[in-house]
RNA sequence: GCCGCUGUGGCUCAGGGGUAGAGCAAUUCACUCGUAAUGAAUAGGUCGUGAGUUCAAUUCUCACCAGCGGCUCCA
């Protein structure tokens, strides 16, 4: 028997339910094409070409007849046809996306088909042997997705499933699921009253509430310390510049779709026509241009807590992973080539360091994201530039020692990148960090330095944040703790429970007493029984709840209950106090 | 931008061509020492927005706005 662990297995295995989901299709909707059908991470999909589109209720529909197709005991079989057999077998039955699929296979390329039943699908394979051995397996959701993922073409209908070979495991899957969904930031920053949105403000503009500001104050003052220890200067630059600087940048016209201009540039002449910036590196280079640099003064590193704006297309945004005004950690270091390699690592140490802090260096990947020489629409510069630019960085990247993946066609306009990939509780990934070697723009502001031979040089700029965009962050912490932030970053760090009113007014001078040593501390004020004030407090999911006023206990003294360690019992106030500190200092989670 | 789903008081939801209901939350009063619920009362909604159909629209139709899951794009 195989093993289900087994990556391949478990493809095959999905990829045979994916067949039998297309077979279901056929049978109760034969006028429906089919497009591509395979295996995916937790699962399978098939894109189908339909007029109507499918519902719900034909889901359902869908998923009785599979079940059919799998207690009829179908046996799988392969078989391979020559080119135009398999062209001729294809187009008889009107299926035009399999045609245009055989159509691309390279020459030479074994065609293969299989079949079950009545059903015949052209498939690389492999397969199970048989439609019984899928034993388990659900529908989970209807999708669009584009035919070859190009929105130039039609788009299709996607169903996604996933199978499994008994029960209890999908039962068990699905569950994690729907935990893992619990913990989505979008619903959780709402009702833990970190953020809102208004549908009179817009799209991806989110409301930043006293408890979700406060978390990015933290967080922001923490990294501009960092930065400023780490030999980053800070600069302050303009929100929105005339559309000559985005044609100095490039920005005007490889990334036009994504800003937001002001004024029309048909109607009001170019001097009249600003944008908001969607980055903030033209800016922050003329901090560098102030002034003749020498190559005594490299490296120079800028650092900015930068608001960007970017006019995402209406379907893109999501909670506060894709919206449309952030702000970032932006920095740029404008260094001398031989100090490229260590500036990069530097760069990449201190966003280490802050996903170590942060609690999310377990759960990153990296990405090597180059350019695509196919489509040099969207890139500026050579190819002989590139090349030089991705072969320096692929050089640093092999004397790290740290896995990544590469990601064609991924890199900013103007140069490669490393993007630190995270996923959210859907499992979809996005970018954290970024870091970019510039071997460009310095070229087209005239950044120079003088060199020991006294001649002019372009010097290499590394674009880079440090924690990536607060805002995207923040929705990754709350997903990663489902809502209980670590103390040092907790916007409510304790509350404090009076037992009953008449130890309101001791609770509110033990309040005053923390706020001043700089805790963040709030009183439960509410004339409400005990019970009920810890259950709003878990609820809020607070790290410490003091409970105050016990007969039990003796006076200078707190109930404390932790999230983490649960009741710890009367503790002194002097202890409680050194505790707390311990802990916002470790930044322990 | 594209495909699909959704929008009823702060939250979770019910309802349905004849101008709205529950629970929790809130407010008031009473109670006051224990870990998912103390009791009573009160208040709160032009049913996302705008048009259309109709004697009558929150309910049907359309458009728009916003939220969600994908696709494409991206931090």
């Amino acid at each position: 028997m195989s093993d289900f662990n087994d990556a391949e297995y478990r493809n095959t295995f999905r990829h045979t339910t994916s067949h039998i989901l297309a077979h279901a299709v056929k049978r109760l909707f034969p006028e429906t094409l089919l497009a591509i059908g395979p295996a995916i991470e937790n699962g399978f999909y098939y894109d189908f070409d339909r007029e109507k589109s499918f519902t719900e209720s034909d889901l359902t529909a869908i998923e009785e007849e599979m079940q059919r197709i799998i207690k009829e005991h179908l046996p799988i079989e392969r078989k391979v046809m020559g080119r135009e057999e398999a062209k001729k077998l294809m187009a008889d039955r009107g299926e035009t996306y399999k045609v245009e699929l055989i159509d691309d296979l390279p020459e030479g390329a074994e065609i293969s088909f299989y079949q079950q039943g009545d059903f015949i699908d052209l498939c690389a394979g492999p397969h199970l042997e048989n439609t019984a051995q899928v034993r388990a397996f659900k529908l989970t959701q209807l999708a669009g997705a584009y035919w070859k993922g190009s929105e130039k073409n039609r788009m299709l209908q996607r169903i996604y499933g996933t199978s499994f070979t008994d029960k209890k495991e999908l039962k068990q899957f699905l569950a994690a699921q729907e935990e893992a969904r619990k913990r989505d930031h979008n619903k959780l920053g709402r009702e833990l009253g970190l953020f809102t949105t208004v549908d009179y403000i817009g799209q991806g503009l989110p409301i930043m509430l006293p408890k979700g500001a406060k978390v990015l104050q933290i967080l922001q003052r923490f990294v501009e310390d960092e930065e400023a220890r780490r030999g980053y200067q800070i600069t302050k630059t303009p929100f929105m510049a005339k559309s000559d600087l985005y044609k100095i940048s490039g920005h005007w016209d490889h990334y036009r779709d994504g800003m937001f201009i002001l004024g029309d540039p048909d109607k009001d002449g170019e001097e009249e026509v600003l944008a908001l910036r969607p980055m903030t590196c033209p800016f922050q280079f003329q901090a560098y241009l102030t002034k003749t640099r020498s190559y005594r003064d490299l490296p120079i590193r800028y650092g900015e807590t930068s608001t960007l704006f970017r006019n995402e297309s209406s379907g893109e945004m999501h909670g506060l992973i894709r919206v449309r005004q952030f702000t970032i950690s932006e920095g740029h270091i404008v260094c001398l080539p031989e100090q490229l390699e260590q500036e990069f690592k530097a760069s990449l140490e201190l966003a280490q360091f802050m996903l170590t802090t942060l609690g999310l260096a377990e759960d990153v990947s990296y990405r090597f994201s180059k350019w695509d020489p196919n489509n040099t629409e969207k890139f500026i510069g050579s190819a002989e530039q590139w090349d030089s630019a991705q072969t320096a960085m692929q050089n640093i990247l092999d004397h790290t020692d740290m896995d990544y993946t590469v990601g064609d066609g991924e890199a900013a306009f103007y140069g490669p990148k490393l993007d630190i990939q995270i996923r959210n509780v859907f499992g979809k990934e996005d970018t954290l960090i970024t870091i970019q070697l510039d071997f460009q723009l310095a070229e087209r502001f005239e950044m120079e330095y003088i060199d020991r031979d006294g001649s002019k040089k372009h010097p290499f700029i590394i674009h880079r944040t440090s924690i990536g965009c607060y805002e995207r962050t923040l929705a990754l912490l709350i997903e990663k703790y489902a809502g209980a932030l670590p103390l040092w970053m907790a916007p409510e760090q304790a509350r404090i429970l009076p037992i009953s009113e008449k130890h309101l007014d001791e609770a509110r001078a033990l309040a005053d007493k923390m706020r001043l040593l700089g805790f963040r501390v709030e009183v439960d004020g509410r004339d409400e029984k005990i019970g009920k004030k810890i259950r709003e407090a878990r609820m809020d999911r607070l790290q410490y709840m003091l409970v105050l006023g016990d007969k039990e206990i003796e006076s200078g003294t707190v109930a404390v209950r932790s999230r983490r360690d649960g009741e710890l019992g009367a503790m002194p106030v002097g202890d409680l106090l050194a505790k707390l500190q311990r802990e916002v200092d470790d930044k322990v989670n």
